[in-house]
DNA sequence: TCGAATCCTGGCCACCCGGCCAGTTTCGCA
DNA sequence: TGCGAAACTGGCCGGGTGGCCAGGATTCGA
């Protein structure tokens, strides 16, 4: 029974501004089909915020810079990502040395960590 | 008037399984005062996956695995994490190489990446 | 009592990373 | 028509990273 795959869409609504919580709630409450979970029940998918964190001026990256920074959170190598995007490791190095700066991060861990809390790239 | 408060919702439906993201879409495509967000739209809210399968039994970390993790995610170099933890660098790298086997990582960016994804740590 | 797990440490070494120096091309804008 | 920004490439090098080897100490449950 729990693989019932045309039962009700249980959706957690994780919404701290409490506003758009109750008018989110007030307009799924009545959906048929969808059902808003009680508190600590296992939900199906979740309902979260998305449009604070991304607000706060994108830092201005560039194109490259940006391709360099998606494979750098999917834990590719200089070499790897000179590979993928057919320029030479010495190129990889020059766009990572700006995303460092750009990012204010002492490695590329850091600037993944900190690109994807400034909401830059989603992991 | 943008800060119309009353003005529709823009939900970002960020579902992998296409089944349900289908179904979701069905189903919320015509509810009054909620619209689905047109690819890169900025939207309000997002919806993501939340059950079982997206939350595949949070991984065995020991305790001192999640030290180094989270100070991994700080960008500290494996010098820093001892310096701080008190062990030595050695000892520090017998952690990362236990995280990158039970993270399934190619490196420590990658270790920072994947536990970010499964929830084990907050960025 | 005997493993198993966790935590700790050391040496060694190939490779990667980030920063430094230098240069080229292409493009859009003033 | 210059001039800067962006993208690209090279050499060099100190230090960081990750994998391998080896060991020891502790706790906990079978």
């Amino acid at each position: 029974m729990s693989a019932d795959k045309t039962a009700e869409i249980v959706l957690s609504l994780e919404i701290d501004d409490p506003a758009l919580a109750d008018r989110l709630a007030a307009l799924l409450g009545n959906v048929a089909g969808i059902r808003l979970a009680v508190p600590g029940e296992q939900a199906t998918a979740a309902i979260v915020a998305r449009d604070v964190r991304s607000m706060p001026a994108d830092i201005a990256l560039t194109q490259r810079e940006l391709d360099v920074l998606a494979l750098m959170a999917e834990g590719a190598s200089n070499k790897m990502i000179a590979r993928r995007l057919g320029i030479s490791v010495h190129t990889v190095k020059f766009h990572v040395g700006s995303l460092l700066d750009k990012l204010d991060a002492t490695g590329r861990t850091d600037a993944v960590a900190h690109a994807a809390r400034r909401g830059v790239i989603e992991l």
